[in-house]
DNA sequence: CGTTCAGTTGACTAAGGTCAATTCCCGTGG
DNA sequence: CCACGGGAATTGACCTTAGTCAACTGAACG
């Protein structure tokens, strides 16, 4: 049984057989890397099955997560991907993981054949803008521990899957505050 | 003497031509609104002259700074324009401000002209993307006073132009504590 | 069975938030 | 021209919370 991924890419079934034949199924197994620091970043991918973790390496050696990546989401290192420079970050498999992607390449030669496609890449851009707008909202309103329980709520499944740790670094704060907000919670 | 801005909105003179002819030209007093919260932001504009404060008033009333612009910069609700939703925020006039609008509808009438224009509105969204990246990355990087030195380093100007505690909300966090961070740093 | 690493907890330190008083600056009206 | 009022900025005292360092627990895995 083949599943249609159509809906999740936004595309009528016409355009998505064109696209279908642009993308490459990949696997990644659990720790390896999909992009390190400093690899220029040329595919957009979308997870069928597993999980992805971004996350920046700090000039102290910090990991700190940026985004997870669960199935039937997009992923890419957007800014290395656009600008053609070396990538400030790591994308790696949480989990054995299986992803379809496609060249920029082949990104570009759409772009070029269709205003259909122009169109699909603006607003791919602009709904990319709009979670980044989302997580600075995040990071400038909320208290570390509304971050934590609004997290809990947009992305449930994260805490099954990925440490505590690398929750930590996603919400901005060391493990063991993460571990003492936990507590306070659950002590109300 | 009528100053020439194609080169800020990167247009080659015959586009450029075309599109300034759906540009309007506005004047905003000091501390007037050109968007208030509840507004729906129909227009991207462009600042020739002045300045303008993007900020949000959360549940408890608090004053956050978001954007700062200043003169030859682009300035929108990017979220409301997209998606027609309300306004969460405020844009105001620091100071008399001149600006160039256009409306969303000649902006998607442009994009339904020439793949130019759809090429144009993508290479739009992709740059106000990045700029939000950086954002998250400094709220998630940087300590308060790394953040401080940054934005004295990045703009400025804006620090003869707008109260330390419009500056200190940008920041994420209180007017006093901006003050002691700035003595401590004139101490050392 | 022992090693390893994540998570928790404790004690202490550092930093920002809060509340309040004071000073400074600037504009306005007498 | 001076006096006053109001808001911004600074400072102090105190509180709350996160960071740091270190010890301990527990589960996973070889």
């Amino acid at each position: 049984m083949e599943i249609d991924y159509s809906v999740y890419f936004r595309m009528d079934s016409l355009h998505w057989n064109f696209f279908q034949s642009k993308l490459t199924s990949r696997k990644i197994k659990k720790d390896d890397f999909f992009i390190s620091m400093g690899d220029i970043c040329e595919y957009i991918g979308f997870i069928t099955n597993g999980a992805l973790r971004t996350f920046y390496i700090d000039n102290n050696g910090n990991d700190i997560s940026f985004i997870f990546h669960l199935e039937n989401n997009f992923f890419t290192d957007y800014e290395s991907f656009l600008t053609t420079a070396p990538s400030k970050l790591f994308i790696q498999a949480i989990e054995d993981t299986e992803v379809l992607v496609i060249h920029k390449k082949d990104l570009l030669d759409l772009y070029a054949t269709d205003v259909y496609w122009q169109v699909y890449g603006r607003n791919m851009a602009e709904s990319i803008y709009l979670s980044a707008k989302k997580r600075v909202e995040d990071l400038l309103f909320l208290t570390h521990e509304e971050r934590y329980l609004r997290l809990i709520k947009d992305q449930p499944m994260i805490f099954n899957r990925v440490p505590q740790k690398q929750i930590a670094s996603y919400l901005g704060i060391k493990p063991q505050s993460l571990s003492r907000i936990r507590k306070r919670l659950t002590l109300q």
